[in-house]
DNA sequence: AGTGCGACCTGATCGC
DNA sequence: TGCGATCAGGTCGCAC
């Protein structure tokens, strides 16, 4: 699935690959995905041309000459590829936008969890789809001190804090795992009983994660998330944690157990994460 | 403020 | 072989 350092691997491929390029022709299957309608967004961006592709948290924004951004969010199994003329999509496509050069940009989610919407620039600060989505982690504003500050008051579990994207936008199920295990912290700690070394090793934590993942280009897990030329990111087989339920701990040897915490699926050591 | 649901959706995997 | 049940995930909306 998509989570931030999924996204940032795609904004960084189409910043290289596509911008400045106009879209000639626009294809849609409308679904549930759409929350602009399908054919009103097909006819707004015909002729427009890409010029900035950002992030916010796990929202991928394409910004268009004429004043439009597309939002993008690849939910679990949304991926976006760049094909080569005359080679035939893929599957469960919901968007196929033919560039100026031939290629194809195409948007496909078999789940449809995932959403596409736009919206205009001076839109933006009021749309609910980026309403909660707080600060990057990797923001430089994103400071120790205001850390600190975020976590003092909690008096649910630290995972769902890490994924609520109001505190840090961008981290989801791989990497809240992820991040607990390299902060030797359990997912249902609660964030108020932290103590500062613990606070500091999670600060610390979720910026080297992040960083690491994004290095290697993502996790594919499952075959769920692909760059833009279908290649599966590399950071799946340094995964610690995630999808390693019964494993032997990489640090201590324990088997590493499972466990709902706040409905979501997640997986630690018993022995090294208290 | 928090938690814990169900809903959305499909594909993979499991038990029978 | 084939069927149905179960699970996974992000986000929203709702009840407690």
């Amino acid at each position: 699935m998509a989570e931030l350092p999924e996204v940032e691997t795609l904004k960084r491929q189409l910043l290289a690959a596509v911008t400045g390029l106009r879209w000639d022709r626009i294809d849609v299957v409308p679904s549930s995905v759409f929350r602009t309608p399908a054919k009103t967004l097909a006819a707004a961006l015909r002729g427009a041309r890409l010029a900035r592709v950002d992030r916010r948290g796990k929202v991928l924004l394409l910004g268009f000459d004429s004043d439009l951004v597309l939002l993008v969010h690849l939910g679990m199994s949304g991926q976006i590829l760049l094909v080569p003329p005359a080679e035939p999509g893929p599957r469960h496509r919901h968007l196929v936008t033919t560039l100026e050069d031939g290629r194809t940009l195409v948007f496909r989610d078999p789940r449809r969890f995932g959403f596409i919407r736009l919206a205009r620039t001076a839109e933006l600060a009021g749309l609910r789809e980026l309403a909660s989505v707080g600060l990057d982690p990797l923001d430089p504003g994103q400071t120790w001190e205001r850390f600190i500050h975020d976590c003092a008051g909690r008096a649910g579990a630290v995972k769902p804090l890490l994924m609520s994207q109001e505190l840090f936008a961008g981290v989801g199920n791989i990497y809240a795992d992820e991040i607990l295990y390299a902060a030797h912290i359990r997912p249902s700690r609660v964030a108020a009983t932290l103590d500062p070394v613990e606070q500091k090793q999670l600060f610390h934590a979720i910026r080297d994660i992040l960083t690491a993942a994004i290095e290697s280009g993502g996790t594919s897990f499952d075959e769920a998330f692909t760059d833009i030329y279908g290649r599966p990111g590399l950071y799946g087989g340094r995964l610690k944690a995630y999808g390693r339920k019964g494993e032997p701990c990489d640090r201590c040897h324990t088997r590493l157990v499972h466990a709902r915490v706040g409905g979501r699926s997640s997986v630690f050591c018993p022995h090294c994460q208290r």
